[in-house]
DNA sequence: CATGCGTGGCG
DNA sequence: TCGCCAAGCAT
């Protein structure tokens, strides 16, 4: 059995019926022919080197191109080839990612650009398989590589594409299941340009991205119209099918500013696994500690510590810590950061070292001066802009 | 396969 | 204001 075959069989199963031959062509051809005209002017459509391609394609993966832009300059600016990755420190990836989030993204580059110098001579491999096996690659960037860099007739499908079919099909899958992706896949095995691959992606991702949006949709100004089912039989506002998100959880903590006597701060790295993993943060202590009943220090009455909520704070950090600290009640402010899962409610107080129980915790201090060589997420970054205001008034 | 993983923009 | 959304991947 062809693979044709299977890819027609799969889409039958689910449903969907694919265009003709003549059709398809038609809708190559009209696409192709709006993203010459339309396609964005973006730093990394003005390369054709694979490792430059693969930098932005892992900066985009849920993250909008304004963002990326600087971060991408500075990116290739800094490590200009594949060795300068994997010889750079996680301290100057993380600090070339700052902001950026998803800091597990940079973390695999460096694995796979150490993957390519084992493996590959240090060269960008040009096979599917091989691009797929790097760390931190996936079916999506795998084909956006293999389709933009070396012009490989392999499916890209992201959202966007996801969304772009499932208006032209009305199809009835849920985009958020995993399952969902390879039927996708498959259509686009059928519809991809064979002659134009990367730009045939990139159009739809284009078309995606500017007029088949999420929200503001208007089929009516789409290039591709004729070949929309859903906007000829005026269902368009149907899809794509997606369910909702489940609610965020909710973590409180106190966070506490302690400056030393040389001006420097204390700083907790994160675990090495989890949010924010590896990356600094000022002492955070969940509310339970100061208060089993789940009191919390935001929106109520208790915007400063009692002085029982303060021994208990102190000799928590005794014992995690070994220090011994004297703490500041009041309340220096308050910070919500939300995260894609998580919310964290912070509650900013200040405290001073006054002895130690033992050497070598957890702790390191950084000095103001320091802070731009060092890599921050952005609540450490909220929480100091507001210790420092507080500080210089 | 569902969940965890950042951040900023938008209506 | 706040929930949703943005060129996904590892586990």
């Amino acid at each position: 059995m062809t693979n044709c075959m299977k890819n027609k069989d799969l889409l039958k199963e689910k449903g969907i019926i694919m265009w003709s031959d003549d059709k398809i062509e038609a809708f190559q051809k009209t696409l192709l022919d709006w993203y010459d005209a339309n396609k964005r002017d973006l730093p990394w459509r003005r390369t054709s080197n694979p490792y430059y391609i693969w930098i932005s394609e892992i900066m985009l993966q849920q993250t909008q191109v304004d963002t990326v832009i600087p971060y991408y300059e500075r990116f290739i600016d800094t490590l200009p080839e594949i060795s300068d990755l994997a010889a750079a420190s996680e301290d100057t990836l993380l600090k070339l990612w700052e902001g950026l989030g998803y800091y597990s993204r940079v973390r695999n580059m460096k694995v796979a650009a150490g993957q390519i110098m084992a493996d590959h001579n240090g060269i960008f491999p040009e096979d599917y398989d091989a691009i797929k096996s790097l760390k931190g690659i996936g079916p999506y960037t795998a084909g956006a590589v293999s389709s933009i860099a070396f012009n490989r007739p392999h499916p890209a499908v992201d959202g966007n594409v996801m969304r772009v079919l499932s208006r032209l099909f009305e199809i009835e899958l849920d985009i958020g299941k995993a399952s969902s992706r390879k039927v996708f896949e498959e259509m686009i095995h059928l519809l991809i340009d064979r002659e134009r691959p990367g730009d045939f992606n990139q159009a739809l991702m284009d078309l995606g991205a500017t007029i088949c949006t999420p929200k503001n949709y208007k089929p009516e100004t789409s290039p591709v119209k004729d070949f929309n089912a859903s906007y000829l039989n005026e269902t368009w506002a149907r899809y794509p099918i997606k369910q909702g998100k489940k609610k965020v959880r909710e973590e409180n903590y106190v966070v506490l500013a302690v400056p030393t006597d040389e001006g420097e701060y204390l700083f907790q790295k994160r675990a090495s696994e989890g949010v924010l993993s590896g990356m600094w943060t000022f002492l955070m202590i969940p509310t339970e500690v100061i208060n089993e009943d789940g009191w919390k220090s935001f929106g109520g009455s208790a915007d400063s510590l009692t002085d029982t909520q303060a021994e208990l704070l102190v000799d928590y950090i005794k014992n995690e810590y070994g220090l011994i600290i004297a703490c500041d009640n009041n309340l220096k402010g308050t910070y919500t950061h939300i995260f894609s899962h998580l919310k964290w409610h912070m509650s900013i107080y200040e405290a001073v070292v006054i002895g130690e129980t033992e050497t070598g915790h957890s702790l390191h201090a950084i000095h103001p001066d320091d802070f731009p060589d060092t890599a921050f997420p952005v609540p450490t970054q909220k929480v100091w802009e507001m210790v420092n205001t507080i500080t210089l008034f």
